[in-house]
DNA sequence: CGCATATTTGATAGATTTCAATTTATGTGG
DNA sequence: CCACATAAATTGAAATCTATCAAATATGCG
């Protein structure tokens, strides 16, 4: 199980990143130690150094933080094969924390034998960067999200985001698993739980959305990219990208 | 005063990443073509295919969107020295357009060439992407902005972190040039202009900020970042590291 | 001066939050 | 299986925040 994920998340990186099945096999030839975190708890605490990664294998991992006043904002979500705080290999004192949503499996790869995959392998400190890269434009959008739309939209796009995240994409009939509570989707949303759960009501009554107990169902993928805005370019590459050998061989 | 702004920039690298003088004398030694942008001018629109990336030499630049309703977001402000879409050295389709807020000069490097001295040198590759790094932690924290504090919070933030940014930093006193309207700082904040306008008015009644003409005056420092919720933590750098070339040399 | 742009203001409408209370689900131990 | 405790979802009413609209005032620039 730890090492099909392992093998997810090579996938997710040579989606974007070109990859050779040596280099793939060094990834997946990383030393590994997993664990288990309870619904809540901090995983990697703000300002803290960090020296080891770690990836998701089952559950949903959130970046958190408080404003002054108490009130909490999620930045972002991360599913199963997602490598939450890649990011720390370059900024190992990460500003916000890393927090389990649900009870939730990970394991942990040490920074330095992701440092020397990355150094001896230009491609997969390409593939690092890519994937970086490209939360960094997540995290655009969801500024656009909390910044621009309206509470309706706010909810369909972050529903529409993680389906596309989860690769569960499909025109009719659409579903997931999403194990949040109305609380966090607040805390994602910059919307009172209030609201979001009149919202919720709303899209049900439209038809677009069912969502209990943590089970989503999109009946309507088109309707619900146009309620939410969407468009997942942001997520996706044409095609995976290499250049960072290239003077290396020649 | 163009090879100075890129040492800006090089400068702006070698606070967080270790580069060798020659490392650095490659980065200067980069073609460039100058240009000017008139303001609202939009410098690479959302979803081309990008083959150059541009430094502000003087002016304001910034990330927009528009959302389905015609509300335009701005996501990220870029000041003279920054690499606004260094980015797209690794996803050159970007989803955002890159837009002059006002009249403004830029420079512009070919990919080729960036992706030549990445390729040459992996501790230029390192530093940028640590640079991109940076851009996105700074992308989470504008989605904690918008998403979890109060208007006059999220206006305060907004100064400080440019303060940051442009290096104007001090106790008391504090100015800078920071040329936008106020519906600029409506778009960037996520609240309406009329809004914005209150909100300054009450900043500026509560002697914490004075803006006129794309002037901004701080006079105490430390009351500001108080007001803004601020900690500038996740615009530095510790010390400048390096680690991509180390078993290299080994 | 006159035009264009930016700021300021007041009044109103609408969206959203807050607060408090209730209901519904979920899990746990007896 | 029930009783209980806890967490989550739902509802209503009121308050507050925020946006919208329209108009007036400043400001800069040719």
């Amino acid at each position: 199980v730890q090492k099909s994920i392992i093998s997810t998340f090579v996938d997710k990186l040579s989606r974007h990143t070109v990859l050779t099945p040596e280099e793939q096999q060094a990834l997946l030839d990383m030393p590994i130690t997993g664990g288990s975190v309870r619904a809540e708890e901090i995983i990697v605490p703000r300002e803290a150094t960090v020296q080891h990664t770690c990836i998701v294998v089952r559950g949903l991992i959130a970046r958190t933080t408080h404003s002054q006043d108490g009130q909490r904002q999620i930045t972002s979500f991360y599913v199963p094969g997602d490598m939450p705080d890649l990011f720390t290999l370059m900024r190992p004192r990460p500003a916000l924390s890393l927090r389990a949503v649900c009870n939730s499996e990970i394991l942990r790869i040490p920074h330095r034998s992701l440092q020397a995959a990355a150094s001896h392998y230009p491609s997969i400190a390409e593939a690092f960067w890519r994937e970086t890269t490209l939360e960094g434009d997540i995290a655009s959008e969801w500024v656009v999200n909390v910044g621009a739309r309206s509470a309706k939209e706010r909810l369909a796009h972050l529903f529409c985001e993680m389906a596309v995240k989860m690769k569960c994409v499909q025109e009719a009939n659409t579903h997931f698993e999403f194990p949040v509570t109305q609380t966090h989707l607040a805390e994602a949303t910059g919307l009172s739980t209030v609201h979001v759960n009149r919202s919720l009501q709303s899209l049900r009554k439209d038809g677009l959305l069912r969502f209990e107990q943590g089970k989503v169902v999109i009946p309507d993928w088109q309707a619900m990219v146009r309620a939410g805005d969407f468009d997942g370019g942001y997520l996706e590459s044409e095609r995976p990208l290499r250049f960072l050998d290239r003077s290396f061989a020649a």
